[in-house]
RNA sequence: GCAGCUGUAGCUCAGUUAGUUAGAGCGCCUGUCUGUGGAACAGGAGGUCGUUGGUGCAACUCCAACCAGCUGUACCA
């Protein structure tokens, strides 16, 4: 044998994970909220495949020298083809595909993985499952207004309480409709100054005003460039970002029909949501989301607590979940006007923050363990097995070859509230013995030494083989 | 991508001014205990000191490059 021959690494490549029981439990449990609301408000569920071509998914062509910016791609033949970044991308590529065959408007739900080649964070990965809920060829701003109640409700239902998040609401066209007045109407400058205005809850007001003018310091000494704006135009700017409700932004001096043509679908939406009874929201100017695809009205899930890592330390999360208009995109598959409106939600991100909450509940996913303590006694371990799963009791036989100590310690392990103990006494006289190993791990507290514990039988119980389901369920 | 910090056992970390055979706690395995996990005691396994190169008689220790992780920042459909 040569010790040289280096094996693989048991790593995994960066923002990927291994994910584990206890966190697919809390996904299956997410994943069963939303489908049970998406139904409620009339959604069709879609999936679509985890390739499609580079070209239909958007603006990240591969080129030669990088051909996995922002996407994983590999050439098929002589075609690109790319894993999903979004599910929004997808949808628009249905739709002009199916368009004369589908309902308008088209609404329809997904579920499904998604993958960015970018660098991960906490809670945030290059693999992560992505929700999303999609009105495909309507104006009509009831959509708009829907889909933020539906968002709210979504989350409430998977564990958020009201006062943990709020919807944010804002439109692309005020900060565009602003800008325009300002005659900043330099590409570049337009697009660093949305920027500069999306970081307002990171950066703060003082931040937003460096990014607008010269640029700013990190904490870390790094330096990004501002948008060189002019004082008064950078002035302007800042009041907008600090109007809290409809009525501080109409009070705002800003002819431009953009910037009106916002404030009053804003208005609408948020007459529709009277009809909801719907009032988690929040307006607020400095939610961007982005600089192309979104075209009107902008929306974005904030959580109102501080989110941890690992170390416990606070960290910067961003929003789990948020959406918009997009009235262009299906137009970039089809010659057809067709205005949409959507939302997404990312569940591992949603997952990692509830994680935090301490909601949630396993006890009853792990198998009673019926002990092995002789071979020769199989058949009346097998009886009380198929008893056990008849009545709807998680259980197992201990499959592995160690001895006795060894099986609970591995029942221990696996986290059983129960073990099964049957040996030549218990199956002579068709008994049962039913050992609970968390009262035993209480008792052991109290336990100084071994004499103790061998007497200490309190944590188990011996009864007739009838009893056994009536014992179990108490 | 950029910046700062961090890489020593499965985990958390110590390791002096470079100096024999690199340590601790927790965890893991075995025994005391052949029908009782969690306590105690005793023993054991487990490391190419992130990687490669350089300087030294000598490198975990100094230098360089690279890689990985964390945090911030940029980009974000």
């Amino acid at each position: 044998m040569n010790k040289k021959i280096s094996k693989p690494p048991v790593d995994l490549p960066g923002g990927f994970i291994d994910r584990k029981e206890k966190e697919l439990v809390i996904r299956d449990f997410l994943i069963k909220q939303i489908k049970e609301v998406m139904t409620m408000y009339g959604f069709e569920f879609l999936e679509t495949p985890s390739f499609e071509y580079t070209e239909s998914l958007g603006k990240f062509l591969p080129d030669k020298d990088r051909p996995s910016e922002g996407v994983f791609s590999f050439e098929d033949g002589k075609k690109w083809l790319s894993l999903r970044y979004d599910l929004t991308a997808p949808l628009a590529r249905f739709t002009a595909k199916n368009f004369d065959n589908l309902s308008r408007p088209f609404k329809r739900y997904q579920l499904g993985t998604v993958w960015r080649n970018e660098k991960p964070g906490p809670g945030r990965f290059r693999e992560f499952l992505q929700f999303d809920a999609d009105y495909v060829g309507t104006n009509n701003l009831l959509a708009d207004s829907e889909l933020c109640v539906l968002m709210t409700e979504i989350l409430e239902k998977c564990g958020l309480a009201n006062n943990e998040f709020n919807i944010k609401i804002s439109n692309r066209k005020l900060s565009k409709g602003l800008l325009e007045d300002l005659e900043i109407i330099d590409q570049e400058q337009q697009s660093t100054s949305l920027r500069a205005i999306d970081k307002l809850d990171r950066v703060g007001i003082d931040g937003v005003k460096l990014l607008l003018g010269k640029g700013r310091k990190d904490k870390s000494g790094d330096f990004t460039e501002g948008a060189k704006l002019q004082d008064k135009q950078i002035s302007k700017i800042i009041e907008f970002l600090n109007s809290k409700g409809l009525d501080q932004l109409e009070r705002i001096d800003c002819k431009n029909q953009l910037f009106q043509e916002g404030i009053s679908e804003l208005k609408q939406i948020i007459k529709n949501f009277k009809f909801f009874k719907f009032n988690n929201y929040k307006i607020d100017p400095a939610v961007v989301r982005g600089l192309e695809y979104y075209t009107g009205p902008i929306f974005e899930a904030e959580l109102t607590f501080k989110v941890k890592n690992e170390k416990g330390l606070d960290i910067e999360f961003g929003s789990i979940g948020g959406g918009g208009r997009y009235d262009d995109l299906v137009k970039r598959f089809k010659n057809q006007d067709c205005p949409a409106v959507g939302i997404s939600i990312g569940l591992d991100r949603l997952l990692y923050a509830l994680s935090q909450k301490n909601i949630f509940n396993f006890d009853q996913k792990c198998p009673v363990l019926i002990c092995v303590l002789d071979n020769k006694f199989m058949d009346y371990y097998f009886k009380i097995l198929n008893s056990l799963r008849s009545n709807n009791i998680n259980s197992e036989i201990y499959s592995g070859s160690s001895n006795f100590k060894a099986q609970l310690k591995y029942a221990d392990k696996r986290g059983c509230k129960y073990v099964i103990i049957c040996g030549e006494d218990e199956v002579s006289k068709e008994l049962v013995t039913l050992k609970n190993l968390v009262i035993g791990s209480e008792i052991s507290e109290d336990i100084e030494s071994r004499e103790d514990w061998k007497k200490s039988k309190d944590a188990q119980k011996t009864f007739a083989f009838s009893d056994l389901i009536k014992e179990i369920k108490k």
